[in-house]
DNA sequence: AAAATATACCTTGACAGACGAGGTATGTAT
DNA sequence: ATACATACCTCGTCTGTCAAGGTATATTTT
């Protein structure tokens, strides 16, 4: 992986919010979302993305329920909650503050 | 401190070579230096930047050396070093790819 | 004269998030 | 038969941050 994953680390959580906001989904296709968002160039490494959902189901910021897959692996499906699309909104502020500061900081 | 720490993890190398880019310079004034860029924003913690001098000398990128202050407290002061140059222009290129990649991702 | 504040350095230990390495199970393609 | 893709999971390690503590000098306030 090219980029340094202390660079993305405090924005996993709302990384997978956002995959969220736009439908309920499940680890691995979040993991091929952000793959093909990113071009190849990020993806979550699944001990990281499995430990976010722990940590974000028990902070109430997503709901899970299995899938009624009849064929093929079971998947555990996640919702996001209305706590959780607040996290993410102020998730969305703190980015744009932490830009503008970075940018002031490294230039 | 309103920013989350982890949102500027892996960044706190590239905020003090950025600053001793300037001109050398030691702790406690590069801490104020951050404090005055942000308006008070962010600052680093004590042990933080301590920690990253211990880092970032070990790797060669900065070399430290005591000031000749007759009078107040003694000051170590920080240089950088060519390869700390070159670390910094790869953290800067690395910033710009990583902060379109979280655009791409959290919207 | 004593106390508080500012300058300036430092270390130790705990904590949390990322992730390598390992595992399980189902279905499809070679 | 073998490999690969889909899909889930856990354990233990590593690393950067930081709270809490410490030392020493100089100035300002009480």
């Amino acid at each position: 992986m090219s980029i340094a994953s202390d660079l993305i680390r405090g924005h996993t959580e709302t990384i997978i919010l956002a995959q969220l906001l736009k439908k309920d989904s499940y680890g691995y296709e979040i993991n091929k979302s952000i793959q093909v968002a990113t071009k190849g160039e990020y993806e979550l490494k699944e001990a990281t993305l499995y430990s976010a959902f722990r940590r974000l189901e028990a902070a109430g910021m997503i709901e899970s329920y299995w899938g009624d897959e009849t064929t093929g692996a079971r998947r555990r499906y996640y919702r996001i909650t209305s706590v959780g699309r607040s996290l993410y909104e102020r998730n969305r502020g703190d980015w744009e503050v932490t830009k503008r500061l970075i940018d002031s900081l490294i230039v």
